[in-house]
DNA sequence: ACAAAAGTGTTAACCGTACACCCATGA
DNA sequence: TCATGGGTGTACGGTTAACACTTTTGT
């Protein structure tokens, strides 16, 4: 799934060259999103010589599906493999141009490179474990940090359009799909759980009712251990049983309405 | 919202050319439904000197949003304005290309032209109305018509995958938006309402049951005339209130649920 | 008068929501 | 022992799904 460039290309190279190995106009953007005491985090990239911050993002190689791209892009960020990943929309505005708008066309670079023409971008979500993370910033960046999707600052070009409307797609999907396996570690509580959904979808959940409709699903795996270390009662632990879950994933969690 | 090019181009000119005027290696997809005689239809083009038939599709001017772009395609094929358009999945194959697989290179062209490399095509579904359409074939195409989507035939390259995906997509957006409107003509009777929900669903509706959900969603206004003509117990005609079905479009059918 | 489609109301099952008490633990 | 969070069951209400009879109209 990994894929490298021949050699690693400097900056400069890859602005000139890039089209030697990327097909033209097409870009990738990955919202990557972690879980970690109990805030939605985005991973972000500090650009050099920008204010601005942005999405995790990247080009296609010519022989290369898409999704493998959004896969290697995710990799390349976060070292993660088996990435959860859903592609949610297509941003095509004639503006996502380097030298429109606020966007400087990189230095040294012909205003006609492949660089600095329109670029559609194809957004995909990902859902990545916060621990096991080890951000990586890319070639343009000069840091790659864990951020508050509520404490988002100013993103260059349409990437905060890009982040609000991942964040509906992951909401939407929320009442169809499980979620949680590829956002928490391998044994999590109910409550860190409950957390989870009520930080994705930013409102609070009754504990009791959520306990039984999460138990329902037949997705969850109740351990014997619990949870020490923690004030107060110690909490159960849970796993995702991998078939069911995987299952709900295909299929979705909703029967069909007879 | 329809752009012309500057002037009408040979099939050979556009082949060799068509670069001058199109971002490379984006193409559109439009999946065309109407509905006619309890039949859900989608239009298709029947390819020239190829045995396949194929989506209307097209190629996105290079200033020219992408949405904008969709709604000209859907224009060119039908005369219609004011499409009802969705963008629901972004379709990246490396074999999307003339020249792979049984897609042939067109006569005259050079191997490198932009028309024979990989093409990622942005997929769209539109819904009209039936009765308004003048099927219109492209430059490519030697018919142009409505086929009923339980018998479409081999299409070419993935075109079959992208009218299955569509109609997914157009199955789930029927839980939370209204459908109708752009389907069927300006008054209609609720059996006719009801044979496009059951059409599109693909399975069988309690008559009641649908009844009272279609008024309780207060879209619907009833109409003093009858329709005539039929046999057996004329049927109440019905419109939809424009206001509410455009509110019910914005902001879905479900309340928030608390 | 008969066949075929349209119009209408009631009931039961289910699901979602609200809600209260007891338990375990660390301070 | 107290404060804090975790674990569990019940009751109500609204929504959905199942279901049968009457009306109209053309043949």
């Amino acid at each position: 799934m990994s894929k490298v460039l021949p050699k690693q290309l400097s900056i400069k190279e890859f602005y000139e060259k890039g089209d030697l190995f990327f097909v033209p106009h097409i870009s990738i953007d990955c919202v990557i999103f972690g879980f970690h005491t109990g805030q939605l985090k985005v991973l972000l990239l500090k650009l050099k010589d920008m204010k601005e911050w942005g999405l995790a993002g990247g080009f296609v190689f010519y022989d290369e599906p898409i999704e493998a791209a959004a896969k290697r892009i995710v990799f390349e960020r976060t070292g993660l493999t088996d990435i959860y990943l859903t592609q949610f929309y297509t941003f095509g505005d004639p503006s996502r141009q380097r030298g429109k708008g606020k966007l400087k066309i990189p230095q040294g670079t012909k205003r006609d490179s492949w660089i600095n023409q329109r670029f559609i971008t194809i957004g995909h979500w990902a859902l990545v474990e916060y621990s096991k993370v080890v951000p990586i910033p890319d070639q343009f960046s000069s840091a790659c940090e864990w951020v508050d999707v509520r404490k988002v600052p100013l993103l260059m070009l349409d990437h905060n359009t890009i982040l609000e409307k991942a964040l509906q797609s992951l909401r939407i999907s929320l009442n169809d799909y499980p979620i949680g396996k590829d956002l928490l570690p391998a044994k999590f509580t109910m409550p860190e759980l409950q957390r989870l959904y009520e930080t994705v979808l930013d409102k609070k959940l009754d504990r009791r009712n959520f306990h039984k409709r999460m138990l329902s699903l037949g997705i969850l795996k109740k351990l014997k251990e619990k949870k020490k270390g923690g004030a107060h009662k110690a909490p159960h632990l849970y796993s995702f049983e991998r078939r069911a879950y995987q299952k709900a994933l295909n299929h979705g969690l909703k029967l069909g309405t007879s």
